[in-house]
DNA sequence: AAAAAACGTTGCTCTATGTCAACGTTTTCT
DNA sequence: AGAAAACGTTGACATAGAGCAACGTTTTTT
């Protein structure tokens, strides 16, 4: 059950089995179906969740209704609505599975706890950050000025995941693009 | 000259005299002309600057010569080509201060020393990168799937200072709209 | 202080892409 | 299994905003 987990934990720090076992023993297994809402747009985030299986997306729903996905986590990487999991406010957008999933969940309490308890964890927490910025920094370099087509051709080479998992109307939510433009970029290559 | 830094740092931990000197001591001061680079495209970054008075500004050049500008950080706050300062690989992107400014300036590896010796300053630093994280997140919410009028509106309203101080060339390049089009709605409110 | 360069604004034109609608296919629900 | 809903694709049309150019103003350079 955390193996993934642990093989996770253990290519980004050196760690005793003990802390290691510290650390699972917090994560509680959450099984959950195609398109379930982890979390909805006027609660607080109070998990952290790591993707033992399937697919997460967070995203927000507009005025006229219109999905914008802001973020598609995989396999084996952590997810969280990262403001309302640090400020404790509603967390105004929306954390889902898009496939059925197994997800490891840690609460706050227990992760901020292991945080200040357990240096390696800090250290991975300290490393999932820097990692998180620095994707979201890449993705708004990566879109900024560029047209529909410079979009795509961004994201297969640098999300090639996200093409082939992500149903289409998400996807092209997720480029701030029309579902038909990108069914029509997606014919031409 | 370490003032400014100092209210910062006290403003968000907890922390004794001595500890507050040695992390002041570890910055050195720079003074900058107006549009100064302070790295280039292909440097790898090896300082995390703290503005104490001025501005800063991220910004890539397309093949096609456009500046798509990035980030902006004013006085009080830190700044760094974060990917290229923690991987150590070339930045792809430019660093410069857009107004004479006196920056203190930080070395890759007094600033990780800092980080492993000091607690307060690793917790400082995960604060900056959770803030860091929240606010480019905000920003691709804040800009996905919005107009330019929406877009203009919301940085009014999130980064009320960036319009003031920054020229319409840049801030045009930061929403990712033309000049024309930002000085069009600027005039429409 | 004069000359040169960069910038902001505004009008005109054109194009990429959004919107809407129709249709067949896939998925979900009962 | 059959009905209903959601989705992907494609065509026709409409439009926000880019690109270009002209002009006056501000900034930089010499």
């Amino acid at each position: 059950m955390y193996s993934v987990l642990e093989k996770f934990i253990k290519s980004k720090v050196e760690i005793d089995a003990q802390s290691l076992e510290r650390i699972c023993s917090c994560f509680v297994l959450l099984k959950t179906k195609r398109n379930q809402i982890l979390l909805d747009y006027s609660q607080v985030c109070n998990f952290y969740y790591f993707i033992n299986k399937g697919s997460i997306r967070l995203f927000t729903i507009s005025k006229d209704g219109n999905e914008s996905s802001r973020f598609f986590a995989f396999q084996g990487s952590f997810a969280t609505a990262l403001p309302s999991f640090i400020d404790q406010l509603p967390a105004e957008e929306y954390l889902q599975t898009i496939e059925k999933s197994e997800l490891l969940c840690i609460s706050r309490a227990d992760f901020y706890r292991l945080v200040k308890e357990i240096p390696q964890f800090a250290q991975l927490y300290t490393e999932i950050l820097e990692l998180g910025f620095i994707i979201a920094q890449k993705r708004i370099y990566g879109f900024q000025g560029f047209d529909a087509l410079d979009k795509v051709k961004w994201v297969i080479k640098h999300q090639p995941q996200l093409l082939l998992k992500v149903s289409n109307k998400m996807a092209a939510s997720y480029l701030g693009i029309s579902p038909s433009t990108l069914s029509r970029i997606k014919s031409k290559l």
